[in-house]
DNA sequence: ATCCCTTTTACTCAGTTTGAGTATATGTTG
DNA sequence: CAACATATACTCAAACTGAGTAAAAGGGAT
């Protein structure tokens, strides 16, 4: 066996929901997702990770999944004998508590993806990306059908519903048909705006991650602030999947899994009835890890 | 940023399914998971580790899937300035053709996790298990609700039934009770067999992974010959799951997703009634990547 | 040839969950 | 105090799920 050296480097998709809008913090002005070196001090890759997230912006870091791990050479800046090992992670935080001046800046994810926003019906952008994709697809008679199904499948046309837990598809088949800047084409209005390497597609990742996750286990919770309301925690949820529900369907879905607990006080910020606030339980947390939570997938 | 230099390694969990028994393929006479060194002359990790797959073992090699990375300085084996960072897969092949003299060797899952296996009923090893962990909660009076709690959802005790999905939890909880013979245990009947370094709790993650996998994705397919049964590709749904599925059920979801198609003909190897023969319909591969499957999880 | 056994295949049925719509309650604002 | 906005509560049909039963089609034994 030889001595396979690689620099190891760790990327982090932190993202907090403000006013109802997903962000993800960058540095660049928003053109690279923050990243910092594997050390050899560190006790663990996430143990490295939290490490330089809290000295670089002291934002305390609650939930930290590992997203994954790649080291494609084509991705490398340049070709030399090492490589780079790139492990990327996501992480959850709580609305944040204005950033320092100089600090790394939030970006709403939709900048970057304007097409992954369902929540007021289907974006503008959706009808120009259709039209480039479908000419990519009629450009090769061999491949035409398989591509068209995939075209379809991902963006929800001919009869297809819109599946939003597909947002990694959809960036692989635009830059596939090379209508990302990433994949160089010219910056168009729809194709959103664009990252450093392939941090774009990292983020991606997680958002699919996300809007899966949200499903199965309560790490909405993790967004939200210790009180809440039900239209509050709907709207939270609902920015992630870039989608509308059901509203009496969401109340169901949620009381039926006890997650939660009335504070006893209302909150009358909504303009309408007050709402009755509500507490995460964290009582029954570990019961939650191994649980799952559903939610409502309807369409507005 | 200084140089953090590190040694990359791949480890695989490559599992097929024979006579309706999951196996891995496992070096050092079931001790360890095959893996080897990510080198420069890579494209990527999984052109990496899908070259020395096929050089040692010579086994096509379809589904690839990553697991999960880890760097952990006390994993290591030495405390030396260089760390070690190891990327894991999961891999799913054919029924094995008989692998070459010296070649490594296959492994039942079941050998090393004994507990998982409830396709007849609640296995033995559980009882000795249950009543060891019980021990070890009372043992701590401040933390013993959430453990007690914690290990009645892992195992299915006091009205919470059993989860299939929950491998990997059960298996670091056994560990974090002292109960396996990685972490320091005497090697007991129950716990089952053990392997080197942390393999064993790759395996478990592969485990889960699969089984929470073959739910809303047609991996199972990959696993099976060209043409089979109904039975059978029940029979190995079931060998993965560790659970015995109602069988009316079973076939209802299958033919209502449309994943197969029948050959014409029959098997009559079955004993009573011959069965029908059916193939994968590869044609809506592309479809089945970005839609789902489902499968009945009812009990015995 | 016929009866028995085994496995496949087909059908039924009640309980639950899901998607969707409607009605009522309780505040604030003009 | 009426108009409005939002929260909360309830209803209903369609779809899905878990579970059980019955018929069909072969092999093997007598």
């Amino acid at each position: 066996m030889k001595d396979a050296l690689a620099q190891a480097e760790l990327i982090a998709v932190l993202t907090a929901v403000t006013n109802d809008e997903p962000r993800v913090m960058t540095v660049s002005k928003g053109e690279a997702l923050p990243s910092g070196p594997f050390e050899v001090e560190h006790r663990s890759l996430q143990a490295g990770l939290r490490e330089w997230v809290n000295e670089q912006t002291g934002h305390p870091l609650g939930y930290l999944e590992q997203l994954y791990t790649f080291a494609d050479r084509d991705r490398s800046p340049k070709d030399k004998a090492q490589r780079t090992i790139s492990i990327s992670y996501l992480g959850l935080v709580r609305e944040q508590a204005a950033p320092g001046a100089g600090a790394p800046g939030w970006h709403g994810w939709y900048e970057y993806f304007p097409w992954e926003d369902h929540r007021e019906g289907r974006p503008d952008a959706l009808a120009g990306i259709s039209e480039a994709l479908n000419a990519w697809a009629a450009a090769d008679p061999t491949r035409r059908d398989n591509r068209q199904k995939r075209i379809d499948l991902c963006l929800g046309l001919n009869g297809a519903p819109w599946n939003e837990e597909l947002a990694l598809q959809r960036y692989e088949l635009m830059f596939e048909a090379g209508l990302v800047a990433e994949a160089g084409a010219e910056p168009g209005a729809d194709a959103g705006r664009s990252m450093f390497a392939d941090h774009r597609r990292i983020l991606a990742t997680a958002i699919t991650r996300l809007r899966a996750k949200i499903k199965y286990r309560p790490v909405v919770f993790e967004l939200m602030p210790a009180n809440f309301t039900l239209s509050h925690l709907q709207h939270t949820v609902e920015a992630l999947a870039g989608l509308a529900l059901h509203k009496p369907n969401f109340r169901r879905l949620i009381d039926q899994q006890e997650l939660i607990e009335e504070t006893g006080e209302v909150s009358s910020e909504t303009g309408g009835r007050p709402a009755k606030l509500y507490r995460y339980r964290r009582a029954i947390l570990e019961e939650h890890a191994l649980s799952s939570t559903r939610l409502p997938l309807s369409r507005n």
